[in-house]
DNA sequence: CTGGGAAAGTTGGCCGGACAAGGACCGGTT
DNA sequence: AACCGGTCCTTGTCCGGCCAACTTTCCCAG
């Protein structure tokens, strides 16, 4: 042992936080990917659908901070699903540069799909953690969110 | 059901802790790699580094698991780290399928800004949480991992 | 001794996140 | 009218996570 005072950073497992949040994130990813996978939309995608199907066209750049990602891989995205059939894009009246997004009719088809994937893991997020558990975290993690953005400046 | 019970899944602004959580891993991730992005190793390479110099030479596999990686992610990561000279290959002396990956002495210049970069995330997330908070959110993540990787099987 | 399973590593491919750079378009200013 | 800054989108490039398939090696049961 070491003594008490290491001036190197503690080890990654002793990290917790952070270690335990990548882990969450990695594993959350993973398993919407897998209840999605047999005939559902490509894994990541069904963010994207759920957000136009709740509320409509959109931007691609509220789709960008709807889904929280990046608008590189938005319009990569996108264009794959439209390829796929499951996205339309259309230029905005309004202003030339925006492109507006839109789900196709063909699309409904995967909505009960994306529905049952994200229950399940509803139920699973319930059963291990009670509501007011959910909630402290949720607060937590909007605190350190704020926090780990401000320093991003 | 389709009386009280919400047919639709709920939409992504109402589904607060997965999303909460993959935010939180994003900015982790992004904030590393800025702390890290002057004369410090490639995004994602110091997490490899610190088991290295924290617990020596180490199985590739044994890498993966210990920062929650990718055995293909793991193999083309240390290939590059070791073009960068960061890291050493070498054969297991008792299996021969086995690859042992060790620091360099080189790597260890890198030591200082590494070290500098997590005490600034470390800091980041002491001064949003409090220690007990921080237990607290490491017990609930816990446990949400073991669910989630039970019913990925 | 041999066959077959298990584990570690590698490779190819797909996709998403990140950065950089650039084009298209709008608005307001001069 | 021409410029300018800002916003939105796109493309190129790199890297990591994920899957699938394969090779090498080990080890154990038959």
């Amino acid at each position: 042992m070491r003594e008490h005072a290491t001036e190197r950073a503690a080890p990654l497992s002793a990290r917790p936080v952070s270690h335990a949040i990548l882990r969450a994130a990695r594993l959350y990813k993973a398993l919407a990917g897998r209840l999605l996978r047999e005939s559902g939309p490509r894994p990541g995608q069904e963010r994207v659908l759920m957000v136009l199907w709740d509320q409509g066209p959109q931007r691609q750049v509220d789709l960008v901070t709807a889904v929280d990602s990046d608008a590189p891989a938005m319009t990569r995205g996108i264009s794959r699903m439209g390829k796929a059939g499951l996205v339309r894009r259309r230029p905005s009246p309004t202003d030339g540069c925006e492109v507006i997004v839109e789900a196709t009719e063909a699309s409904l088809a995967l909505r009960d799909k994306v529905d049952e994937a994200w229950a399940e893991l509803e139920r699973l997020t319930t059963t291990s953690l009670s509501a007011a558990r959910q909630r402290e975290i949720l607060a937590d993690l909007t605190l350190l969110e704020s926090v780990l953005t401000r320093a991003d400046s």
